[in-house]
DNA sequence: CGACGGAAAATTGCATTCATTTTTTGAGAG
DNA sequence: CTCTCAAAAAATGAATGCAATTTTCCGTCG
């Protein structure tokens, strides 16, 4: 390609509209097709429709999908920035193999994560999000009390989830979902009925979540939520296993 | 396109040859060509070659890298998902206008990673990364006391990287880049010339870390980085700035 | 003089095509 | 029967082509 002597690296004119201003104001995820197809093609590999360490096959995918490969590609390598697939040069893309060190790295961001979730929600959250988790903290006890364990997972999973928001950061929102995301792919459904001690362990370092909560310590919540996660995947340890087409992952705890 | 009644959603073989095990244990980031490309296009954008908010034109940077569209595109819908620029349908892209409070928001995420860092840094640092920490703290100091702004900067970047990397997590080094990045795009020298304020209270935080770090103690090393972090954001409160084409950022603090 | 409208030009998004590399297959040698 | 090696087949990476949308430009109207 020929190549002509290109403007200099300075900095292009940037003389934005009053429209293109406004526009620029938008949150960024605008539904577009692209975004569409790479929630979708994210949603087929975290729920397990490709086998770890498996091929993706860009022909069956853009099949599967009614497209072509160009927008598939490019969502692949989204994929990969996002760390759920890796790409080998001219092997494409496999799905990406978990080690126990790697699970355990992750599961350590995600408690670092947080951690700065809840450090964050103790400055900003507001009475009313509070008494949402604290609903839902009774509400998860009374599943824990009658041994109610679907009840549980969904009710601490909510309460994660309301802390993230309440934290009301973008950016940790997002990286918050995308790791949450990656271990998905593994089932750590630490089997709680088969471990009641630390059922009723992690019942116990709720109520301490819920209490420095309450109190809007920080620090003391920060620690004590990276804590938390340290020992959910020390009872979920050694059961990390591929995760079946059907089903998507309990989040234990 | 005609689409035939394609396989089943269900799980592909993933029959991996031993050989495929072996490539698949590749740390995932292979040289390759396209990474190759991605991570100049950030550079060229990180270092402020394109203005604030400006569109990202295509065609003239095709030429600039004298590859075509379609790789392009593919590093800039990467790049997007970074959150370094944001992608419009129909419009292209833009780069990406950091406000205020989206600066602060982002600040907040680098200082839970930093944090992060530090509690995994006392469980895993060894004696020899912790001696070099400790010397480069005393060289910081030596620039401190002779004013040396710039040796001082150098030094406390070389303290903070050294933590993370002594965290040895991929997943937490990766995300600490990437949010290191998108700051990089803002000049927040805060100018501890005009400070000395700041400056000398930095130092002392920096005595504090490098003694929670001689002592192991994690959950504190945790807190005063996230604290340290939130001063050097006050630090730099209103002095962000688009960053000019020629300089890289300084690192304040 | 400024606003409005429409056609031309440019740009974007995606499909298709092409060169290169990898993987598979099969024939032949040991 | 297994191993080796070469050719065929498939897949990948990148360039080009094309329809659709957007942006620009200019003539006209108020």
């Amino acid at each position: 390609m020929v190549l002509d002597p290109v403007t200099e690296p300075e900095a292009d004119a940037g003389l934005a509209t009053v429209d293109e201003a406004r526009l620029s104001a938008i949150p960024s995820l605008v539904r577009s097709l692209h975004g569409e197809l790479l929630a979708r093609l994210r949603d087929y590999i975290v729920e397990g429709n490709l086998a770890a360490g498996a091929r993706v096959p860009e022909r069956i995918l853009c099949e599967r999908f009614g497209i072509s490969r160009t927008p598939l590609r490019e969502a692949l390598k989204v994929l990969a920035s996002e760390g759920l697939i890796e790409l080998l040069p001219n092997r494409g893309a496999r799905v990406r193999q978990l080690g126990a060190e790697e699970l355990v790295d992750l599961f350590d961001v995600m408690g670092g994560l947080e951690a700065l979730a809840g450090r964050l929600a103790c400055e900003k959250i507001t009475p009313a999000a509070y008494d949402e988790i604290e609903r839902l903290h009774h509400e998860m006890y009374g599943c824990y009390m009658r041994r109610d364990l679907h009840g549980y997972f969904a009710c601490n999973q909510a309460i994660h989830d309301r802390i993230v928001q309440a934290a009301d950061n973008e950016p940790l929102r997002t990286s918050y979902a995308n790791f949450a995301g990656r271990l998905r792919r593994v089932r750590y459904s630490a089997n709680l009925d088969e471990n009641r001690d630390r059922w009723g362990e992690a019942m116990r370092e709720h109520e301490e979540i819920l209490d420095a909560l309450r109190r809007r310590a920080g620090t003391e919540l920060s620690d004590i939520l990276f804590v938390h996660l340290r020992n959910k995947r020390r009872a979920a340890a050694g059961r990390e296993t591929a995760c079946p087409p059907d089903a998507a992952a309990d989040v234990a705890s």
